[in-house]
DNA sequence: CCCCAGGGCCATA
DNA sequence: TATGGCCATGGG
């Protein structure tokens, strides 16, 4: 009989309501569903499973609304990798708290975790999809593109979606992407992606076979459509590298300006003075500065 | 009407 | 290697 109910204990220095917060940001992302301090999300084992994921003091709760799993090991590898789960941030803190600047992020978003991006292929089509646009409209796009495209399931009068795999998308034609709104260059760059995956040029397997995050960029800046900051985003959010700085990013600018004063663009030194000494956590204090964004909001 | 939004490509010098 | 035009749409 396999358990319907799934539990992993939590590790110190992890917060379940800021994953919901990340989740639900007043976004309409179509890949979950949050209710309350709740959510739901479709993965794919040998079939579609659709999980609830909540949690009390102690333990995430994974419950498997419907699907037979025929694997609860799989199931867990995927929530740990999706929450970063697996992962001491301690030294970050240690870090933050030697910058007086930096400082009351520890305090203010504290247990905040990356959430991740699994599926590599979600990732860079993501990044394809929302670069130079408002997010907004970018999870416009992104919903039009797997309610088309993805495979779902319907529970309790609910559509839940899996991201559509390459080989769907390698095939369709610009014009049929363009009536999702993608610009013409972007639905060259998503199919010209996809064809990568089906040829087997690009994998996980074979990013993450490479010995350094220097050469993972490398690998993905020599893709069209790929450049710098959607390079860096996807190995943080999908390979989980962790010295990676979306040089130029809007919200990094922002951030560093409203916390540190820092008001030049595009100007790496100043950024690097501040990132190098965060060698390791680079990529969490990417995210840290992003969630100090949003603080308006509460 | 103008500027910008979680960019990237391409041409030009 | 640096800079500017371009893509296309929505929101402030």
């Amino acid at each position: 009989m396999e358990p319907e109910i799934i539990k992993i204990p939590l590790p110190s220095l992890f917060s379940f309501d800021e994953c919901i917060w990340f989740l639900d940001r007043n976004l309409d992302d179509c890949m979950h569903v949050v209710a309350g301090n709740r959510v739901r999300k479709l993965l794919y084992e040998q079939e579609p499973l659709l999980l609830e994921i909540s949690a009390d003091d102690t333990y995430l709760k994974i419950e498997i609304l419907s699907g037979k799993c025929s694997d609860p090991g799989f199931v867990t590898r995927h929530i740990e990798e999706w929450f970063d789960l697996n992962r001491n941030i301690a030294p970050f803190y240690k870090l933050l708290k030697k910058d007086k600047a930096l400082t009351p992020l520890c305090a203010r978003y504290k247990g905040f975790r990356i959430v991740g991006i699994p599926d590599l292929f979600e990732a860079l089509c993501w990044c394809i999809m929302g670069q130079q646009i408002n997010l907004d409209f970018a999870y416009r796009i992104k919903r039009r593109f797997v309610e088309r495209y993805g495979t779902s399931i319907t529970y309790e009068g609910k559509s839940y979606y899996l991201f559509p795999r390459p080989e769907t998308i390698e095939v369709l034609t610009v014009e049929e992407l363009r009536l999702l709104q993608l610009t013409t260059r972007k639905a060259e760059y998503i199919t010209g992606i996809a064809r990568e995956f089906s040829s087997g040029r690009l994998s996980r397997e074979a990013l993450t076979a490479l010995p350094t995050e220097p050469d993972m960029l490398e690998q993905l800046l020599s893709i069209r459509g790929i450049g710098e900051w959607t390079a860096n985003y996807t190995l943080m959010k999908s390979l989980r590298a962790m010295n990676c700085i979306p040089y130029g990013d809007v919200g990094v600018n922002n951030a560093l300006f409203q916390i540190k004063g820092i008001h030049q663009k595009n100007n790496r030194l100043l950024v690097d003075e501040v990132f190098n000494n965060f060698e390791g956590w680079k990529t969490y204090l990417v995210f840290y500065l992003w969630r100090s964004l949003r603080n308006k909001e509460e």
